[in-house]
DNA sequence: TCCTATGTTGTATG
DNA sequence: ACATACAACATAGG
């Protein structure tokens, strides 16, 4: 499920833990998602650690804990961060279980999309240093976008959305979300869009972002009605702006929902 | 059985 | 070197 809102939710699930030491580090040693991580340095660094404090940005998460451990976390597609109680059995598909005396801290991911990156050291590591700029900070500009949008003229609009190294967060029903808002065709490739709607492609971003963080990223509670969001998979759903029938369809290798009435071709 | 899934990456092609 | 398109990854659920 996860994109920029989401993530940040499953962040704030860990806090229960925040100032606690970890007593014992549960791992499925052979799981996909430590990819290129050394399970073992995990181990001998968290046990008898203290979570210190943690991040979101992007589609990232990061866990700091004392002597200088940092837990990098990305969720792919089915990953989730819970907090159980203490004495909590892992099941099947938590691969990464931290153990306190108050509350156990949960990694589950069926599908093992996701991804457990570890690092020591006093600094924060590269990757995480290095995420592109955030939609909701001041260095987003409208003539960011307009110049990457320029190096990817022949995409269709939606898929460039979905690039992370200009529009860090932004996932599937993100960026249908605001391709709706702006009333933008999904398909126009990136190069023939106007000035005037870069400028309304700019202005939705800021304002998904915004709104989903202030809502899904509180509870992760579906956005009201009059989002696109919760009629995209609905079957014969109708668009909240224009009461008429939306459209489904790949595009750019995924499922893309719009409202013809609204976002047109030319 | 077959299809789908809120993501990324490696690889082939132009 | 860069841009583009798409299969592959692994599992569950309709």
């Amino acid at each position: 499920m996860p994109e920029l809102a989401e993530v940040e939710y499953y962040r704030k699930r860990w806090n229960p833990a925040l100032g606690r030491t970890i007593q014992a580090v549960l791992v499925h040693e052979r799981a996909k998602v430590f990819r290129g991580t050394d399970v073992n340095a995990i181990r001998s660094a968290l046990t008898g650690a203290t979570l210190l404090s943690s991040a979101a940005a992007a589609k990232q998460m990061i866990f700091r804990f004392s002597g200088g451990g940092w837990l990098g976390i990305h969720l792919g597609m089915s990953g989730e961060l819970r907090a159980e109680p203490a004495g909590y059995a892992p099941q099947k598909h938590d691969h990464l279980v931290l153990v306190t005396d108050a509350t156990t801290l949960v990694f589950t991911d069926p599908r093992m999309f996701g991804k457990i990156e570890f690092t020591r050291g006093e600094a924060p590591p590269a990757w995480w240093t290095q995420l592109a700029p955030p939609i909701l900070s001041t260095v987003f500009t409208v003539e960011t976008v307009a110049a990457f949008l320029r190096r990817r003229a022949r995409s269709p609009i939606k898929a460039v959305l979905l690039m992370q190294e200009r529009f860090p967060g932004i996932g599937n029903w993100m960026a249908d979300e605001v391709l709706w808002r702006a009333a933008i065709h999904p398909k126009k490739p990136a190069g023939q869009l106007t000035p005037k709607e870069i400028r309304a492609l700019h202005r939705e971003l800021r304002w998904v972002c915004q709104h989903a963080l202030a809502t899904i990223g509180k509870t992760l509670a579906d956005p009201p009605k009059t989002w696109l969001f919760p009629h995209r998979w609905e079957n014969g759903g109708l668009c909240p702006k224009t009461k008429k029938p939306l459209m489904r369809a790949e595009i750019g290798g995924r499922t893309t929902c719009w409202s013809p009435a609204r976002q047109k071709l030319r």
